[in-house]
RNA sequence: GGUCCUAUCGUCUAGAGGCCCAGGACGUGGCCCUCUCAAGGCUAAAACCCGGGUUCGAAUCCCGGUAGGACCGCCA
């Protein structure tokens, strides 16, 4: 049952466990519970009074609000002590860094930069098929590149398995795991049987009982409680309920005796002192699980943010299919690592019209208030056109060492150039990627221009032969080839002619670049430099000569 | 099939019951500027999933549909 829970809003949160803050330390903040019931369309019970994340919602709050931020900073305030932020990253090491989780590396790193606090960076290698060393490395190069940088770690969960055993252990001895002897092709029989006459693919847990204890390998099996629910404030999305009844007795150890993912999830952000868990909303449904296996050991919760998914432009989960989906490829489709932090940040994030932030102002306005509940769909021309004023902005001496490598590729060394900085300036803003820029720079460093066909056969004629040798001996005669004498010369032909500039811009571009297509044609001139552009002119005349 | 999540222009979003016949941005079309191409400026087309309810008033709150997505492993 749904309730009208803005109308509600006499709701307070109250300690009802753990050790984190005494109740009645909470302060009135305007920004409550008003934006976070509205847009979240958060659900509660029929009951008045609901335990969520080891805090209680309850109708008694009589400044009419609720401190959202008390969910959000959950675990802040200890007796006047400010208990630090920690998140964390945790992919598993079986590809290189995507968009996706680089948007939630982020987020996670955003907040815990936002509230000063540390961020960890966690390895879940517990499936040694899958995890491999060139994973890890494209991973760690991927979030160096990006420039998220972490406090903590990177830590391997395949180095932590003693302490998953023992916390095991723990559970078994308190009786709240269990021995299971089934075998696992027997328990995939089952499940295909279940599914096939429509039943839910449960373990039935036949084990739970057993007494014996069969010289038989073994796994450990967590026991789900047979009731009530399990429920949590999700910071994005609001309140959600899982029926435990639902929920199987999870394995958490393997009968090889390593541990699975949401028993080692919990170990470890529970002893690595995780307060805010920021993940994708893939993991919503393992989240009750989670929640389980905390207070069973003992553990006090962190706060949960469930991120939307990144979709595809046919609103599928992003994949292959719908282009790069690879941090590092962006990197060598030439954007620039702000660019895609600030696209992403804004992939779900949004502070009001603003579009464009530099990564001091997304630390300083990141908030999981303003992150939005549904998922969005990945926009390459959004983050092309968002690549464009980083390019433009950037020093031509930032720009030149990330574009070498780039002419490299074409053959071009231009690492001794003196001209490269000058080049750069008069391409810059007009390219929206390195490798854009690149390829405009191409023709500056060509040892022979070749010619567009039908470029030449338009502005490469007999009658502009005679401007051109006006512009020859113009040119050879600066002692000071810069841009504005460069123009001087230009604008004396013209008016001895009565032309418009466009008359010889046109026919002079085609021959120093080959096409129609450059930078102004001054600055362009003065960048390539007198000797290169005169002996291309003259390649031209005698082109027209000939033609 | 079960569970959970989500729903405003093609896309990202603003929106906190009246400031909204819905604002910004990308993309698209037009015009201006102009030595080409970009950029820039101006401008146009373009959305509240549907149905009920609450209310004097609903994009906003409630209920029900519908649609999309995710998850249902001894994967993570």
């Amino acid at each position: 049952m749904r309730h009208n829970t803005r109308r509600h809003s006499d709701i307070r949160l109250q300690k009802t466990r753990g050790q984190r803050g005494p109740s009645g330390q909470i302060r009135h903040v305007r920004r409550g519970v008003r934006r976070f019931f509205a847009g979240r369309r958060i659900r509660r019970g029929d009951d008045k009074v609901k335990a969520v994340n080891g805090y209680r919602l309850s109708h008694s709050f009589p400044s009419g609000a609720w401190e959202r931020e008390m969910i959000t900073h959950h675990g802040f305030s200890q007796g006047g002590f400010a208990l630090t932020v920690r998140t964390r990253f945790a992919p598993s090491p079986t590809g290189y860094l995507h968009v996706g989780g680089a948007r939630t590396a982020l987020f996670n790193w955003l907040f815990a930069k936002r509230h000063k606090g540390k961020f960890i960076l966690r390895i879940e290698d517990t499936d040694a098929a899958r995890s491999t060393e060139e994973s890890i490395q494209a991973i760690l190069d991927g979030m160096e590149w990006l420039g998220l940088t972490w406090d903590e770690g990177p830590f391997f969960q395949s180095k932590m398995f003693d302490a998953y055993r023992a916390h095991a252990k723990k559970l078994l001895d308190a009786g709240l795991a269990y021995r299971c002897y089934c075998a696992p092709e027997e328990l995939e029989a089952r499940r295909e049987a279940a599914l096939k006459e429509g039943r839910p693919p449960k373990y039935d847990g036949r084990c739970r009982a057993r007494t014996d204890a069969p010289d038989k390998p073994y796994a450990v099996r967590f026991k789900t409680p047979g009731g009530g629910a399990t429920s949590f404030a999700d910071v994005i999305k609001g309140h959600i309920s899982f029926e435990n009844s639902a929920m199987e007795d999870l394995v958490i150890l393997r009968s090889d005796s390593t541990p699975t993912y949401n028993f080692c999830v919990v170990v470890d952000d529970a002893t690595m002192g995780i307060t805010h868990v920021v993940r994708g909303d893939d993991h919503i449904n393992n989240t009750p699980k989670q929640i389980l296996i905390y207070r069973a050991l003992g553990y006090e919760l962190p706060v949960f943010a469930h991120l939307p998914m990144i979709l595809g432009s046919d609103k599928t989960r992003l994949s292959k299919r719908h282009g790069a989906t690879s941090v590092m490829a962006y990197k060598e489709m030439g954007y620039l690592p702000h660019s895609l932090v600030n696209y992403l940040a804004r992939l779900g994030w949004s502070h009001g019209d603003q579009e464009i932030f530099s990564i001091e102002e997304l630390v300083e306005k990141f908030s999981f208030e303003n992150v939005g509940a549904s998922s969005g769909v990945f926009n390459p021309e959004k983050l092309l056109w968002l690549n464009h004023p980083d390019i433009k902005e950037m020093r031509e001496e930032a720009i030149a060492p990330l574009l070498l490598p780039f002419l490299k590729e074409k053959g071009i060394d231009a690492g001794g150039d003196a001209r490269l900085l000058a080049i750069i300036k008069t391409l810059k803003e007009r390219a929206k990627t390195l490798r854009e820029l690149s390829d405009a720079a191409e023709f500056y460093f060509a040892g022979k221009v070749s010619y567009d066909p039908k470029a030449a056969e338009k502005f490469l004629t007999k009658e502009a032969l005679p401007l051109f040798e006006g512009l020859i001996a113009g040119l050879s005669g600066l002692s000071e080839f810069t841009e504005a004498k460069v123009e001087e010369v230009f604008n004396a032909i013209l008016n001895a002619n009565g032309l418009k500039l466009g008359k010889l811009a046109q026919p002079v571009r085609v021959a120093l670049t080959g096409g129609t297509v450059s930078p102004g044609i001054f600055e362009m001139i003065a960048a390539m430099g007198k000797e290169r552009a005169v002996a291309r002119l003259h390649d031209a005349a005698a082109y027209m000569k000939k033609g």
